[in-house]
RNA sequence: UGCCCGAUGGUGUAAUGGUAGCACAACGGACUCUGACUCCGUUUGUCUAGGUUCGAGUCCUAGUCGGGCAGCCA
């Protein structure tokens, strides 16, 4: 059981992006307030995915309105639909008690429909009513918006555009292409196709279109000004031809639009009022909105606007890396806990509210930064501290024998299952003859401050009752076999002597009745903060990024469900694994507390 | 050397012409049957140079540094 923590009471965030909407809502520039979330299904959802989701759909959250989930899919040859589902669940699970009421879906198969405004044609897709929390789209026969939904509308487009002689079918060659658009400082030149008339650009657009040309034959292009110093106006492609089965559309199509003209459009067939992005499409604004505004739509036009895309000291961001490392299998999978995946973060067992509170507290600005990991991990503690449940478990056990208590004797103990919430209630601890402590938590020669235990001295476990190392046993190659000590049961919790002074507390398990559980351990996968900064980001893989023990832990635990989160008190956060069977269990440390003594000096 | 964008402690962010604040990190202390949590405290900042103004982190000009843009990718 995992207790619920209310979604933080903190005030709603600011940034100049919510400032821009706030003005606009203030101003009543719009009836309702839609934002979109428009991934590409070539790959699955990461951490920086989940900064643009929280501001889209808090956005949303905060304004009433609603914030669609669209497949970005114009480019067949790089989807997939095992894409898009990953994309929808992580989504799902990432808003899941916060913003599912303003997730827009549509009705499955539904298309936009012809809804004249004003006499003119136009095209409009609504979404449907709100979602219930965290149910699968398909059962309720919804799905998410597809811009392969709108290829029909994005092809009349298309026609539109060249019928008023503002764009048209080139003949160029990639690489023609290419030297006629110039470069930065040197302005493009005209492509001879560029005179075409509309007849002839219709003719062949619409011959492209039945599949009379092979790839890259032609294409269309938008015509604006090839002298600009915006590369992106000087006649950029709109349409390409792809004999490709496409995942969503299969193959109903054989051109198909690039991305800076189905975008705009998209956004504006659903409604978007404010088109949030990163940084690298701010150039590509002054063509979202030539298009926009030279096809005369009757409907207000959606804006965009550009924000700086996450980084995250010690891990890589990057579509291809993260791919890189999956078919490399340098990861076991786009899940693997390692990973800065969505679902690599959830199987380790950090929460959705934990991504949330870190996107609220790294702000949203256009400064490209790189963010502390210690700021996620910040957001990860803080939040498994309030809802995890207290267990006890010894990832690498000593046996502790004590010999004043006999065989077969269980001393019944008390143990709080949260100390900041009694509602957590209590659960009962078995002391027995022989337990198992921590290897760390026993050193023959300890340095200065060390207050665990030692030859001669006392600790407590935890719960129970303090115990004095008498001795200490080696086998003949001197590695350590046991410890034997005895136990004060006068200072047992509850006990006459429960409150003596002892500095040190350590945890344990009863060696009869502790279970054994495969733990994996993660560390970061990278060794530098930036290690996708040099030439090649695997030379800083972190060789210890997982290290696997079997650990010892109280029989609760054989009851862990996926998605629980428990302590294992002065460890860190743990929780079940995906890979765990009931004769097998396997946990994943999310996290490790944060220890002070492993910095101070005497530490080894 | 074309166009666009940015620059506030170690890191990230706030201050919207009027006392440079918050978070993380670091360090010190208190508390502690988790060396956790919590609490208290400390250190560290407006890229540079001019200008406007009673007053500039904020406005203007120039420079410096950083990022982005030349896919029939998104």
């Amino acid at each position: 059981m995992t207790a619920e923590k209310p979604e933080p009471s903190a005030p709603a965030p600011t940034d100049f992006i919510r400032d821009i909407v706030a003005a606009h809502v203030a101003e009543h520039r719009y009836p309702r307030i839609v934002t979109r979330f428009p991934p590409e299904p070539n790959g699955y959802l990461h951490i920086g995915h989940a900064k643009s989701i929280c501001l889209n759909f808090g956005i949303a959250r905060e304004n009433r309105g609603q914030c669609n989930l669209r497949m970005d899919d114009t480019n067949p040859t790089k989807e997939d639909v095992e894409y898009v589902e990953s994309i929808i669940a992580d989504v799902q699970w990432l808003i899941a008690g916060w913003a599912d009421h303003c997730l827009g879906f549509k009705l499955k198969g539904q298309t936009p429909e012809m809804r004249p405004v004003d006499g003119q044609p136009d095209f409009y897709l609504a979404a449907t009513a709100a979602m219930p929390g965290g149910a699968p789209p398909s059962a309720l026969a919804l799905e998410p918006f597809y811009a392969s939904d709108y290829f029909g509308q994005i092809y009349d487009y298309a026609l539109t555009l060249i019928r008023k002689g503002q764009a048209y079918v080139c003949d160029l060659s990639p690489e023609e292409t290419e030297r006629y658009r110039g470069s930065p400082d040197q302005p493009g030149m005209d492509s001879p196709f560029r005179g075409r008339t509309v007849a002839q650009n219709l003719d062949l657009f619409q011959r492209m279109k039945a599949g009379e040309f092979p790839n890259g034959a032609r294409t269309l292009r938008a015509r604006i000004d090839m002298t600009a110093p915006n590369i992106w106006l000087r006649d950029p492609v709109i349409y390409r031809i792809r004999h490709a089965e496409h995942h969503h559309t299969g193959a109903a199509w054989c051109i198909y639009p690039m991305y800076d003209f189905a975008h705009c459009l998209s956004d504006y067939i659903e409604g978007v009022t404010h088109s949030i992005c990163t940084l690298e499409f701010e150039v590509h604004r002054p063509l979202y909105d030539w298009i926009l505004t030279s096809l005369d739509l009757p409907r207000p036009l959606p804006h965009q606007y550009e924000f700086a895309r996450l980084n995250v000291g010690y891990t890589v961001m990057s579509k291809r890396k993260l791919l890189q490392l999956v078919q490399e299998k340098i990861v076991n999978g786009w899940d693997d806990p390692r990973m800065p995946t969505i679902c690599g973060l959830r199987r380790r067992g950090v929460p959705a509210s934990a991504l949330r509170d870190f996107a609220y507290n790294i702000g949203v600005t256009k400064f490209d930064s790189l963010t502390d990991v210690a700021v996620l991990e910040h957001s990860i503690r803080e939040e498994l501290n309030q809802s995890a449940l207290r267990r006890l478990a010894v990832l690498r056990p000593v046996k502790v024998v004590l010999t004043n208590i006999p065989a077969g004797d269980v001393i019944p103990c008390t143990a709080i299952n949260h100390p900041a919430n009694d509602a957590a209630g209590t659960r009962p601890l078995a002391l027995t003859r022989e337990v198992f402590i921590e290897a760390d938590d026993f050193q023959e020669n300890p340095p200065p401050k060390y207050f665990r235990l030692r030859p001669g001295g006392e600790v407590r476990l935890k719960y129970a009752c303090i115990i004095k190392c008498d001795e200490v046993v080696k086998d003949a190659a001197g590695q350590l076999v046991e410890l034997r000590c005895t136990a004060d049961l006068a200072s047992r919790t509850g006990g006459p002597n429960a409150g003596r002074k002892i500095k040190g507390t350590i945890h344990w398990v009863s060696a009869v009745q502790a279970i054994d559980a495969e733990v994996r351990l993660y560390d970061r996968l990278f060794t530098v903060p930036e290690p996708g900064a040099g030439a090649d980001f695997k030379e800083f893989i972190n060789p210890h990024s997982l290290e696997t023990v079997t650990a010892k832990l109280e029989p609760p635990l054989r009851t862990a469900r996926i998605e629980e989160r428990y302590q294992f008190e002065r460890l860190g956060y743990f929780t079940l694994d995906a890979d765990s069977r009931p004769d097998h269990l396997v946990f994943n440390r999310t996290i490790t507390l944060k220890d002070a003594w492993a910095k101070a000096p005497g530490a080894k």
